[in-house]
DNA sequence: CACGTGACAACTC
DNA sequence: AGAGTTGCCACGT
């Protein structure tokens, strides 16, 4: 590891953290009125699957992470075991401005995040992936 | 579009 | 210390 790399890494407070921590962290970065699906923060985050980003989600409970910004590879907001909590997932992200169109989908080109600026990706030594739906 | 299949960290005894 | 339980998915066919 270079010198510039382990200094990058001291300042990093996501060194050692665990994985749900790490997918916390990118969950933060995801700016209001835009969304992010599972596979993309798990690609971002790199060592995990889909499926854990959904994991570390039912086991967050803490204020201040936009859970709300994360739904399917099919533009949804997942059911999950509760219930209820879709319900207040879209109201939230209606309020954000994100629209929703006819059977509750997210249109992915206009509201779909392209993933964390490169600078924070290299400083956490994340990766950067193709957004979904994304034209090119 | 509706299936079946793949794969895993954190928490609690 | 270690086994068991718990959990908001993506992709190919």
């Amino acid at each position: 590891m270079s010198p510039e790399a382990q200094e990058t890494a001291k300042n990093d407070p996501l060194c050692g953290a665990s994985v749900y921590e790490r997918i916390y962290a990118i969950i933060c970065q995801i700016p209001p009125g835009w969304v992010a699906t599972y596979g993309q923060i798990a690609g971002i985050e790199g060592h995990c699957t889909p499926r854990m980003v959904g994991y570390a989600l039912a086991a967050l409970n803490a204020e201040g992470v936009p859970w709300q910004r994360v739904i399917n590879s099919a533009g949804r907001v997942s059911e999950r075991s509760g219930g209820g909590g879709t319900a207040t997932q879209r109201l939230r992200l209606m309020e954000e401005g994100v629209q929703f169109s006819r059977g509750g989908r997210i249109d992915f080109e206009s509201y779909g995040w392209s993933g964390p600026d490169w600078e924070w990706i290299r400083m956490h030594g994340m990766y950067a992936v193709p957004a979904p739906g994304q034209r090119g």
